[in-house]
This record gives structure tokens, C-alpha cells and sequence, in this order.
DNA sequence: TCGAACTGGGTACGGTGTGCGCAATAGCTT
DNA sequence: AAGCTATTGCGCACACCGTACCCAGTTCGA
């Protein structure tokens, strides 16, 4: 009989061998530190391993294949998210979380570009979505509505965050300076202004020159934010 | 001097030797059908090359790296968006545009895990962002508004399509169908339920089981979509 | 006490992206 | 017409990856 594919459903260690010498948690952690630091290309068994000192292979004692290390990372990273307390008016309670999200997935550039493809059930995470849909309690919605409601605003999110991330993480990638990269790609600015083929994208370009300020994604996602949350508002009772 | 990082600055192939057996739109095509087939895993210089009766290492004549190969498959696929019409109304025209980026990426499931992290600056994803852009032509919009409106459909887009492929994902990644794959996940369901510790989760599963309908993600889309459209109408003036 | 369950970890295999060097080709200059 | 030189095709090699398999050592339950 095969384990369980889902790693929350297999028991961390069995009763009776030796005690293991690190937990899943160990490994989480230690995913998690490579990948903020080097980003998620950093993180291979081999890293992992060694940061923990132990044998590459032993790790499949505690996961039985790469992707149970990205689940764990993600997961244990989510149990930052306790102490997310809410007010009580839907509105402000569904801001709260999706600014909570995004914190938490511009702390670590590698979770938006996991959580995306994933499905993730572990305990953390569903604690917080838990918390998520406690945002409706008192509305009395059918549970579609709820559904509807807070998949819309955490496609939002997820999507927002992943736009914001993907200049920076393509900086990352070619190993250069974030400055270094925006100038290379700013070469490539005046080609697009002077084929004159793209006129309207062309006047957003000249006009976003200047306005390159620090909180610009700030601005931009508390922007869309108020338009989702608008959105929302217009299909409750 | 140092050939420019982007590719879209270098031109297709030199003047003075040999003609080339192939063409950028070739290697990309060919990623393209092995990407659609078999996942954007089994995308490998090796596997394009043999494709495309070539020698691996011929392949970066065409390319500097194999994120210019992702890249150039992104603008390709987005080609096949040309054809789109809008109609006046900028709000039926932003449904427009936002139904054919979803459909676009329904049909290749890697393209929105390619097109988040990336800032594609393709031709034809110009043409795109062009066509998106003209959707608000009458309104007389600042950059700042126009950028906000556009970047929170485009977030929702991107994160709605990513969450309905993630599950589909999941079980091509483990090599079952989706039948077997959402069974195994089955197995977990009761054991959340049980613990008794996530009521709302819970209320959700049991009332979500039967309600599996073929067009659940067409319709929960559609829910999204007309909420944000709601939600920028409250912002326009 | 002894067998079964369990852990640690080394070895090995088939894959990956890509830097380097060399032979063949074709346009530009003289 | 000749030759220089930019350019292409491509095999080899390297470092790294995930992980299947195996064996030795440890510990608990019977």
C-alpha cells in the first residue's frame, strides 16, 4: 500500500525507528531562507540539505518529492499570517486580508509564482482562509456568493502581485542591478516610442517617466483595490 | 560590445554569413506545440532542437538564453489575439479583451504561468497592450486612471485563470487524470471536515460537492468579471 | 530478546542549460 | 576575381538537477 499522495494526510514520522534528526518544519524553513535570499532557482535538495547538514537523499525521508518542500514552504510561510485580526465591516475586513497578502508575498518574491499553480491545503493555509471567509459572517450569502466575492478579490491580488514582482524578478534572473536592468529596458523604450505603431502606449510611456516614485505600486494596487472592493460592493444585498 | 539583453533589440540574424536553416517564429512555434502537449516542463532546449531537426547548441543563434525561447513563444501565442474587434462601449469592450486573454490562456496552460513574472514587449503583445489601451479612448482618462483600470482587469485576469489552472496542473504534474488526481485530494476533504476545526471551509466543501458542473469556472469568471467591471464604472466619470 | 519498522546517506542515472572551439559558408571590400 | 570576415551549425564538456535504489545502523513493540 502506497503512502498518501498529499503530504498532510502522511504522518510526519513513524512510531517506531530512530527519531529523526530534523522535522518537516526544519526543511520548510530552511527552503524558505535560500529562497529569500536567492531566490526560488536557489532551492534544490542538494542546498537544502547541506544547509541542514544532512544527506541530500535524506530529505526524502521527510517529503516524498521536491514539491512537498515547495507545499511545506508555502505553508509555513502562510503561519505568518496569524495575528491577522479583523474589525467587523466586510469592507474593511476584506482590505485588511488582501493588503495582509500582499505583504506577505512581496516579503518573499517566490510565493505568488507557487501559490498560483497550487492548491494548497495545509494547515496554515487553511486557517487562513478560514479567517478569509469569516469576513462574510454576518451577511448571510449562499456559499457561490462567497465565493465569487473572495475569488475575485485574491485573483486580484495574486495577479497584482505577480505584475509588481515580475520586473524585479526578471532583474533578478539576469543577475543585475535593478537600475542596471531598468536601463537596458529603457533602451529599448525610445525603438517602441519611434515606430510610431503605438501611439496610446507610447503617451503612457512618456508620461509615466517621470512619475517613478517608491510608492507607485503602493498607489496602484490601493487603486485597484478600492475598484474591486467598489465591484463587490454592487452585488451584495 | 556586447549584443543588447533584449531580444527584441537584436536583429533576427546578420547580414554577411550563411543563411539560417530557421527562423526565431520556428523555434518558438516548436515550443509552442511541445508546450501545449506536454506541459511547459517537457519544453527543453533538446527537445526544441530535435523538433526542429537541429543541433541543440544551434538553437542560440536564434537565442541568448532559454528565457528568450519563453519569451518569443509568449509573443507568438499572443499573435493569434489579432482579430479581436472592439465595439465602442468601454465596457463591453473590456469584456471583450479580458474573455479573449482568458480563452487565449485556457488553450495554452503555460502561457500565464510565462506572462506573470515577465514584462513581454513583443510586437504582438504591443499590438495587445495597444488594442487594450484603445478601449478607453473616448473617456478622456489620465495615464494614471487608465493604467489602474487596465492593470486591476489584467490582475484579475491573470489571477482568476491561474487559480483554475492550478488544479489541472497539479494532476498533469503528477502524471494522473484529473479524476483519479481530484479522488486522491477526496481522501484529504473528510479529514478537514472531521477536525472540525475550519466550520466556513467545511460549509463550503459540503455544499460545493455536488455543484461540480462542467461551466463552475465560466460562470464563477463571468461573476468576477462583472464585478470588477462594476467596480471600475464607480470609479469613471 | 528478536524481528519489524524506521532513519541516514552514498551511489548512480538520466536529464537540464549553456560556454567554448572549430569547420563550413557567404557577403563585402579590394 | 580574391580574400577577409562575419556568421552559422554543431559536438563536446561541465556543473547542476531530482530521485530510485540499496545497505547499515537504530529503536520500539511483542
Amino acid at each position: 500500500m502506497a503512502d498518501h499522495p498529499v503530504i498532510w494526510m502522511r504522518p510526519e514520522h513513524g512510531a517506531r525507528g530512530p527519531r529523526p534528526a530534523h522535522s518537516r518544519a526544519d526543511v520548510a524553513r530552511a527552503g524558505i531562507e535560500i529562497a529569500d535570499a536567492e531566490g526560488l532557482d536557489a532551492v534544490s535538495m542538494r542546498r537544502i540539505a547541506s544547509s541542514l547538514g544532512a544527506g541530500t537523499t535524506s530529505l526524502y525521508r521527510y517529503v516524498s518529492k521536491k514539491d512537498d518542500v515547495l507545499e511545506l514552504m508555502v505553508d509555513e510561510v502562510m503561519g505568518s499570517l496569524t495575528g491577522t485580526r479583523l474589525s467587523g465591516p466586510w469592507r474593511t475586513d476584506l482590505a485588511t486580508i488582501a493588503r495582509a497578502q500582499r505583504g506577505l508575498a512581496l516579503r518573499h518574491p517566490w510565493l505568488a509564482a507557487l501559490s498560483s499553480g497550487r492548491t494548497n491545503h495545509g494547515p496554515n493555509s487553511l486557517r487562513w482562509l478560514e479567517l478569509s471567509l469569516s469576513a462574510f459572517d454576518g451577511l448571510d450569502l449562499s456559499t457561490d456568493d462567497m465565493l465569487a466575492n473572495l475569488g475575485t478579490l485574491s485573483a486580484f491580488v495574486l495577479g497584482h502581485v505577480l505584475g509588481e514582482l515580475g520586473d524585479r524578478a526578471a532583474a533578478h534572473r539576469s543577475g543585475l542591478t535593478h537600475a542596471q536592468w531598468m536601463e537596458q529596458q529603457g533602451e529599448y523604450g525610445p525603438t517602441i516610442v519611434g515606430s510610431g505603431l503605438y501611439p496610446r502606449f507610447t503617451r503612457v510611456i512618456v508620461e509615466a517617466e517621470t512619475p517613478h516614485a517608491e510608492d507607485r505600486q503602493d498607489r496602484l494596487f490601493e487603486a485597484g483595490l478600492a475598484r474591486v472592493l467598489d465591484g463587490l460592493a454592487a452585488h451584495l444585498p
